[in-house]
DNA sequence: CGTGCTTGGTGACATCGTTACTGAACCCTC
DNA sequence: GAGGGTTCAGTAACGATGTCACCAAGCACG
């Protein structure tokens, strides 16, 4: 059942059947294990990801070792800015991390060279992948030009929750979430607290009112 | 003398014969006038710019009308981010802006999608060009989350001096470049000038010193 | 000249980031 | 399960940056 992927991807579903034939055959389903580092600084991949399992965060790391979030592929979704990435350049120091284990089809550069002269629709896949992320980079300068901390970080709380109330995250990663330094998350989760709208504790945080939390984080660039 | 315009990208001469026919025959050379707004919120570019003079600045404004400048397009350049932006989305809120006189060959979207399938060489340029604008972006980002006012002003003061030791720009524009606020800025240039590295006047900065911004601005992440 | 608009200067205060330190929770090893 | 080290969280003090309110100086235009 290997071919199926391709219905998982609703950009190549469109896909001429000529070209999903080159791409169920030329490229592979590999899987990653959960924390491996995807590419990074002296790291480059040499394939295009499209995940079909799991989730890959990619964030930005400075010199004096501080790190921010820049955004996130989920299932469904490709990695394309880091090939672009990759194409050309030295000091860039992003860095992508599977959060999960990931399941994710490889396609080699060689591969995607061909998709891309040969197909419309696959052209337009990974023009609209390269659109969105840029918005959402967009949306991050804005955010840490513009916005207050404790409206990005409620906003973040609703973001990271899956499901379950909780949130298995550290203060120091929450400060990466967001480029900031820990002691302001700390004071944030603590005021949070004493409004009744989360409970802490060690390693993670329960969200106990999100309607709380929603009130604040939509008072957004008011 | 209007076919030798493809000289003038690097990236291009490499480009097949065929293709650099096409691209001559079916694309214009334009004349945009200081201070026009090629592309904005409700207004998509219908064609892919490659600048062969003048300069375009790319910006993020903000709902509560605040502004960050994200990048330039310099002569030699294409305005690739432009163009990715404006195929898939809604709320994204950059706009380019003619900053001198500009003179550029238009590409139309079609000829775009055929160069594009049919030119190895192309293709490189184009993705390499992504490349570019997507670690510009990461540099744009760092900068905010983690660099001190002062040194990315000493930066941006020397960035945008062209030849002349002169910088026409009101404390509200050179605020708008960093994405921070007026008083801010007078605050910073009040001391620049009690250093002896600049001297103020009314809408423009002169650069005395230019050394002593440089050592400020060398500080950068350490 | 006045009058109004743009630009720049400044103080007070709020928010955020940095430094330095403390203690609590967890993990290991014996 | 008793030390001992490590990671994580809390806090106070301070410096840097952003916000608000207001005023003054320069400039444009009648």
């Amino acid at each position: 059942m290997n071919k199926d992927w391709i219905s998982q991807f609703p950009g190549l579903s469109g896909l001429e059947p000529a070209i999903k034939d080159v791409l169920i055959h030329k490229s592979k389903v590999v899987t990653v294990p959960e924390g491996a580092v995807i590419f990074g600084p002296g790291k480059s991949p040499e394939h295009l990801l499209l995940l079909l399992d799991g989730r890959v965060r990619v964030q930005q790391v400075s010199e004096a070792g501080r790190e921010i979030v820049l955004y996130r592929v989920e299932a469904g979704e490709s990695c394309v800015l880091t090939t672009a990435c990759l194409l050309a350049h030295e000091g860039y120091s992003a860095e992508g991390v599977a959060e999960t284990q990931v399941r994710a089809v490889a396609i080699p550069r060689t591969v995607f060279d061909d998709l891309i002269s040969q197909s419309v629709a696959f052209r337009t896949f990974i023009f609209t992948a390269y659109s969105r992320r840029i918005t959402d980079l967009f949306q991050v300068i804005e955010d840490i030009a513009f916005q207050r901390i404790d409206i990005r970080l409620a906003q973040k709380l609703i973001d990271l929750e899956r499901g379950t109330g909780q949130i298995k995250a550290t203060h120091q990663q929450l400060a990466a979430e967001l480029g900031t330094a820990r002691e302001v998350i700390s004071r944030q989760l603590g005021e949070f607290q004493r409004r009744g709208w989360i409970r802490q504790s060690r390693g993670s945080v329960e969200l106990v009112d999100m309607s709380g939390l929603a009130r604040l984080a939509a008072l957004d660039a008011a």
